[in-house]
DNA sequence: AGACTGAGTTCGAAATCCGAACTCAGTAGT
DNA sequence: ACTACTGAGTTCGGATTTCGAACTCAGTCT
C-alpha cells in the first residue's frame, strides 16, 4: 500500500499502535505512577469502552502489562513494561516540541536536568564520534531528502 | 476533565494535532521531501478526503504551509515550516523505538551519524552541565511518579 | 475535440468514538 | 441479612471519523 523500504513499514506499524490521541498519554500516565483502571480514567478522562481496547492493545504489544495485585476480588492493574518505558523519549520530545510551539497556554519550562535544574535540550549521541549532534547529522529518517 | 497542571495542557493540544495515525506519517513523508497531494497519498496508502482535512489542520497549526508553484492551473504543495522540523526528534525517537521494540519485519540499522555511518544513541544534553543523560535524569515527564 | 494532470469534493457504507448506565465479585457497615 | 460501596470492566444507542471509488474543475498537451 506505499513505497518506502527500509524503516518505513516498522514506524508505520508502531504508529498504528500508538498513533492515537490516547495511547501516548496512557503511557504518560505510565510514567506519572498511575496503574489502575478507574485512575486513568479519571485522570485522561477517556471513555471506559476506550481505555479497555487501548489498554488490551497497549498489552498486546508489549507496552503494558497486566499485573495482578489482589486475590480476594481478583484485581488488575497495568504496569510499563521496559519497552513502554522505552517510549520516554519520544514523549519527551514531544513535550518539548508541544511547550516551543503548541499554540495555547503556557510555555513555562517545564522539562528540566533533574541534578541542576537547568533547561534540556534533546540530541542524539554518537559513540564513536563522542558528540551530540542535531537531526540534519541524521541519516535514515529522510531528512536528507530535502531538494 | 483532567488534573495534571503543568505540561499535562500542551501536550495534549499537541496530541488532538498531531496524534493519529496519519500526521506523524505526513511531517515523516514532509521530512523525505514530499510536498504534493498525489505524492503523499500514493506515498501513505492514505484516502483523499482524510488527507485533505489532516493538511489542512496541520497548516492550521502551523506545521506545514501550503505554498503556491505554479498559477497556470493553480497548483499549491506543502511544506514543512519550521515547527514541523522541529518535530523530527520526536519522529526519530519513534523510529528508533519501532526498531527496537516493534515485533514485525527487519530490525536493521536504519538510524545513523551522517558523518560517520554509526548507529545513533538518543540523548538529552543540559548546556550548564555539559553532559548528555536519559529519560531517568529528566523532571517533569513525570518520570519522577514511581513509588 | 479528446485525453491527461493535480488538487481536491461528494457519496454511502463501515469502523470508532462517546457518555451513561449496567454487571459482577467481593468487602464493609449496621 | 440487607444495603452500600469498590474496581474493572461490558452493553447500549447515537454521533463522529474513516474509508474507497467516483466525480469535479481549471488548464494543458496532441
Amino acid at each position: 500500500m506505499n513505497q518506502q523500504g527500509q524503516s518505513g513499514a516498522a514506524i508505520e506499524e508502531t504508529l498504528r499502535v500508538v498513533g492515537d490521541r490516547w495511547s501516548i498519554l496512557l503511557v504518560r500516565a505510565g510514567l506519572r505512577g498511575i496503574r489502575r483502571f478507574d485512575d486513568f480514567c479519571d485522570d485522561l478522562g477517556i471513555a471506559r469502552p476506550v481505555l479497555t481496547e487501548r489498554l488490551r492493545r497497549l498489552v498486546k504489544f508489549g507496552i503494558f502489562e497486566r499485573v495482578k495485585y489482589q486475590d480476594k476480588p481478583v484485581r488488575y492493574e497495568y504496569r510499563l513494561t521496559e519497552a513502554g518505558l522505552a517510549l520516554s523519549p519520544a514523549l519527551v520530545a514531544l513535550v518539548r516540541w508541544s511547550e516551543e510551539y503548541s499554540q495555547e497556554v503556557s510555555s513555562e519550562t517545564t522539562l528540566v536536568h533533574a541534578p541542576c535544574g537547568t533547561e534540556l535540550e534533546q540530541a542524539f549521541w554518537c559513540r564513536s564520534c563522542q558528540t551530540t549532534f542535531g537531526p540534519p547529522a541524521v541519516r535514515g529518517v529522510g531528512v536528507n531528502g530535502e531538494s
